[in-house]
DNA sequence: CGCCTACTTGACTTACTTCAAAAACAGTGG
DNA sequence: CCACTGTTTTTGAAGTAAGTCAAGTAGGCG
């Protein structure tokens, strides 16, 4: 229950100074958690939702719908993350968020927030900045979904991933829990499965990381970083993590 | 000089309810203007601005320089947007900013615009959700640089940039000032020049829109959104535009 | 065990990039 | 006014990388 509360502060430490009457005013914030099932959706492209969506554990997508059909994933989410923060002061989804794998996700009133906001004011800026850094990833996803090689472009989504996980200590070791398929990654990097699957070999056989059966393992992260292109700069964190 | 704060007054009411006291916070904004020829940077990767940007007039762009010294553009702006609102909060910019065409850029220094949000709340969730609409101009850009085929692609960057400006009344009827060389184009897609310039021939051809020295012509717009695949409901605005 | 889904691999095709060169255009200085 | 330079746009030809299609394998679950 608390559980939630907590990654959501730690979260917001990561980038933000809360002080004691910040902490408070975010457990004082009524949250109801909800299971999901894999590929389970629970917010829908044209919902205009009262609540805003927190992950408490698992993970999280967003996507848009294509006209085909197909889907555009556009981020992925872990615990501690408020995917849809913008639904506060935007009305109607532009996109959908899905459980990846399963997952559970807290559900905040916006009202509350709202009134969080006034009472304490550092909190609103905390998570205002929350989605700043949203916009922050999507800016990166623009340019390597269109400037770099498949390849390039798939190690550094699993640099990214690797690199927020570990703040929020989600990793165990060199390993972490990303229970995307294949066709999912290719949805979120512009490239059919084939591309997808021999880009993944080509990343296994540079001996840098593997990932297979939805877990991610790191076997050179320096190496994987050169790989993949990534400079963390754009995620903003306040402390830099180890380079390992 | 007043221009400055008329056009961002116009371009947050598109969005937001401003009432007679966020107009006056907003006019009581100090706000230096500066000129830059075309293709000249004013906010570059690495720097921690003090002032927010405002377009005035003309056409700005957000890039990211890539390893190779290429550049990903990841947006336009236009006359009375603001394009590193993130700055406020968010320390390093990840990105560099430049004129497209010559450009006239107006400078509001951050602390006063954060005195102001104290003062008048309701003007901090206007560029919050200021924020939040360009947060959802990345996430389409994502889509359209990944999802769609390179003439649609550049359709509905063309539709995207029309919608806006006749938003913003920058239009002079079917005609816009968009002088964004093939070059630039390119960079902003995702394409090679060759294929920028294959995909611009299909659009002509079409009949459904001209676009060359830096005016860009509308023949038939729903046609044009047929062919862009494009859904305007990503940019939140208020009132939706007639289509033509 | 058999079905379904996800992953893997190969062969083929297509579309985009690269490379190259020419044409149009803008700005400069004679 | 006209050469001269540099840049942008246009076009063509060649090479290649990624998509499509198709078949086969491997796991997971009823």
């Amino acid at each position: 229950m608390d559980r939630a509360h907590e990654v959501l502060i730690q979260n917001l430490r990561e980038h933000s100074r809360l002080d004691d009457e910040d902490v408070a005013q975010v457990y004082a914030l009524s949250c109801t958690i909800r299971l999901f099932e894999p590929n389970e959706d629970f917010i829908r492209q044209g919902d205009d939702p009262k609540v805003a969506a927190l992950v408490v554990s698992g993970m999280v997508g967003r996507y848009h719908l294509l006209r085909r059909g197909g889907r555009q994933y556009l981020s992925f989410h872990m615990a501690g993350d408020l995917p849809d923060a913008q639904g506060l002061f935007i009305e109607r989804m532009d996109h959908a968020l899905c459980a990846i794998g399963p997952a559970s996700v807290g559900f905040i009133p916006h009202k509350e927030l709202l009134r969080a906001f006034i009472n304490q004011p550092p909190l609103g800026l905390a998570i205002w900045r929350e989605t700043l850094l949203d916009a922050a990833i999507f800016r990166e996803a623009i340019t390597n979904n269109s400037a770099r090689a498949p390849p390039t472009r798939m190690a550094h989504l699993f640099c990214e991933l690797f690199y927020r996980a570990r703040i929020a200590h989600l990793n165990r070791g060199s390993k972490l829990r990303l229970p995307i398929s294949l066709i999912q990654l290719g949805e979120a990097l512009g490239m059919s499965i084939a591309t997808v699957n021999r880009s993944l070999q080509q990343l296994r056989a540079s001996a840098t990381m593997d990932f297979r059966e939805g877990e991610l393992v790191v076997l050179k992260w320096r190496e994987l970083v050169r790989l993949g292109d990534f400079n963390p700069d754009y995620l903003h964190m306040k402390k830099q993590q180890p380079t390992e």
